[in-house]
DNA sequence: CGACTCTCCTGGGTGC
DNA sequence: TGCACCCAGGAGAGTC
């Protein structure tokens, strides 16, 4: 599941393999991966063609590409499932390819792949930078903007528990269900703690969790990385080797050796630590 | 507005 | 071997 570490990972290799190129063709191979694309497909593949891409940006779990022209970005969300190839044209179709843009060079073209279409691409207006779909979500804790003082007490002003905050993105973008666990494994909270119980030292130590376990995914999301593979799906090796708690029921907590616990918590896993991780009363 | 639930989707795994 | 069912979960839409 691609939450910040391995969205950042393909907006490096967007940046590196596709900005500065002219998009001249673009496919739309299946409607539902353009759905939040309002006029249409037809709009999209129309209004892309002969444009230029400036940049990689990226919020959250967010990806743009600042396009030449008016201001307008190429906006994706990889949901669950999704993933941004760059392939050498004619290459063999992916089972899951939705979108495909040629670029006016006859190089690589840039593949939008998704099996379980929660994922999508549009083209949006930028409003001061940030496209518009986009607007009401936080920034997320890597970025310049990104106000600790602020989320501290906004999140004192919620009447929730801390995970369902994490994962709020108008609260803070880029977490996602596994990091959500990472983190609050590593700052000893249970995932039901509720928010207006947490002191701001407690909620600063829950920050630089948040920041330490994305930012040594990312360290390993970018060694998997290589010239013509823009894809990283949760599948960057980070899974395998550096998760201490996200789907490691009753294998032994590294701290204190008590098996991981699995409960069900908003339709999905929240996985901690019985021990480290001491459920409120 | 805040808190919360429902819904979308596919394919791998599991139990009978 | 077939089939029903469960599970993964981001985030917008909808309810109260």
């Amino acid at each position: 599941m691609p939450e910040l570490p391995e969205v950042e990972v393909v907006r490096r290799g967007l940046a590196q393999w596709v900005a500065g190129r002219e998009i001249v063709s673009a496919e739309v191979l299946h409607p539902r991966a353009v759905r939040r694309h309002l006029a249409g497909a037809d709009d999209f593949v129309a209004r892309v063609k002969g444009r230029i891409v400036i940049s990689a940006e990226r919020r959250g779990k967010y990806l743009w590409l600042p396009l030449s022209g008016a201001e307008e970005a190429l906006l994706a969300h990889l949901g669950m499932s999704g993933q941004l190839l760059v392939v050498e044209p004619g290459s063999p179709p992916d089972k899951h390819l939705r979108v495909r843009l040629g670029f006016g060079d006859g190089g690589s073209e840039l593949r939008f792949v998704d099996q379980r279409t929660f994922g999508h691409v549009m083209l949006s207006p930028l409003l001061d930078g940030v496209p518009s779909p986009i607007a009401h979500i936080a920034p997320d804790p890597f970025e310049a903007s990104f106000d600790d003082d602020r989320f501290a007490a906004a999140l004192r002003r919620r009447r929730t528990e801390v995970k369902r905050a994490l994962l709020d993105q108008s609260l803070i973008s880029g977490v996602g269900n596994i990091y959500a666990d990472e983190a609050l494994w590593l700052a000893r909270l249970h995932w039901a703690r509720p928010t207006q119980t947490l002191t701001r030292p407690k909620i600063a130590e829950l920050l630089a969790a948040v920041r330490e376990v994305m930012t040594a995914a990312l360290h390993q999301g970018g060694t998997s990385f290589d010239s013509l593979y823009v894809n990283v799906n949760g599948e960057s090796g980070y899974f395998e080797r550096s998760l201490e708690v996200y789907g490691r029921r009753d294998r032994p907590c590294s701290r204190c050796g008590t098996p991981i616990m699995r409960e069900a918590f908003m339709n999905r896993s929240s996985f901690s630590c019985p021990r480290c991780q001491r459920r409120p009363r």
